[in-house]
DNA sequence: TCAGTAATTGAAAATGATTTCCATTATCAA
DNA sequence: TTGATAATGGAAATCATTTTCAATTACTGA
């Protein structure tokens, strides 16, 4: 059975590896290593839960939530520690919707998302992830970032789109 | 003399009228009492700090400070009030840089900003507004508006782009 | 001009997300 | 295997923001 455990209660499962993909569940090792961090449970959980959840927009309570289903061990205050690492690394991207609370997504990783592109609502707080004019939006931020680098001598790591308004009911 | 006083030892002080301004220092009363709200003193004192540092990111409490040099009886609960009644109305724009806290531009009045293009560093918090491809970025983010409007039934109010990464000395 | 009335106010308390502290536990190089 | 030290979780602290509430103020209609 390809479950181990430990003292803090913890189980970790060989994740899925979906098909298709050139990299395995545990494709942020190196990046970890090469950094000097080790590899622990608690933040192959965390992992394992961005990867699975990166189309949502999970805010670090959400991820201590998900973690805790299967690692009811790991606590919020490592899923906080563990994700400022992962920002600052560039494996994951921090957003804020105005809600009043940070919300994160991979960046880097089998099932990442390179577009972030959003459209919220003042009001409710919906978020749409749109991918309309993903190519023309591409050619001018590449060319933008490029000049901006050189310019103002920025180490550029991503960038975002917001359109804020009020969606359909809450016009 | 032209100040007066109140019971709070507030002052309220003639404010300057740049030349060359179609609109002067009281050009969001209208906006105030269309929507039902008063003209209060605290009000005026906040949009005149707003008028004042239209290109800074100012944070709620940075404003509070800038009313208090003149104002001293504005408290910073009427600050954070008086904000969120003026993003609601669309004459101020909510900002945030991934420092905690949220910053604030004037959308509208005789000093506002209209190109909200920031590059920010996730490490120190420096944020540059660049004004590169300003008319490249606007030929598209039009059209991107139009059709998400449209599509996604949204009134949209204002958007953002912004490039995240490490300055010169954080590199 | 002058109340009457409801909106607005400031101070203090409450809230809620995030961080810090610290004693315990786990990782990994030797 | 072991020892140095990084990482952990829970509790407490922090900090921006919001809520509460009694006092004050702005605007309405007489």
């Amino acid at each position: 059975m390809p479950t181990r455990s430990t003292d803090l209660g913890l189980a970790l499962s060989e994740v899925e590896v979906p098909r298709g993909f050139g990299r395995g569940p545990r494709w942020w090792c190196a990046n970890f290593q090469d950094a000097g961090f080790r590899i622990t449970l608690p933040r192959q959980a965390i992992l394992e839960a961005l990867t699975n959840n990166s189309t949502k927009h999970l805010s670090a309570e959400e991820i201590y939530f998900e973690v805790h289903k299967r690692y009811p061990g790991v606590g919020l205050t490592t899923v906080y520690r563990t994700l400022e690492i992962l920002v600052n690394m560039g494996l994951v991207f921090r957003f804020d919707f105005g809600d009043g609370k940070s919300r994160y997504e991979l960046l880097q990783g089998p099932n990442a998302v390179t577009h972030h592109h959003h459209l919220v609502c003042t009001n409710c707080g919906r978020v749409i992830d749109y991918t309309e004019f993903i190519e023309q939006e591409k050619g001018l931020l590449d060319k933008i970032e490029k000049v901006l680098s050189e310019k103002y001598k920025f180490n550029i790591k991503s960038h975002q789109i917001q359109f804020s308004g009020l969606c359909e009911k809450c016009k």
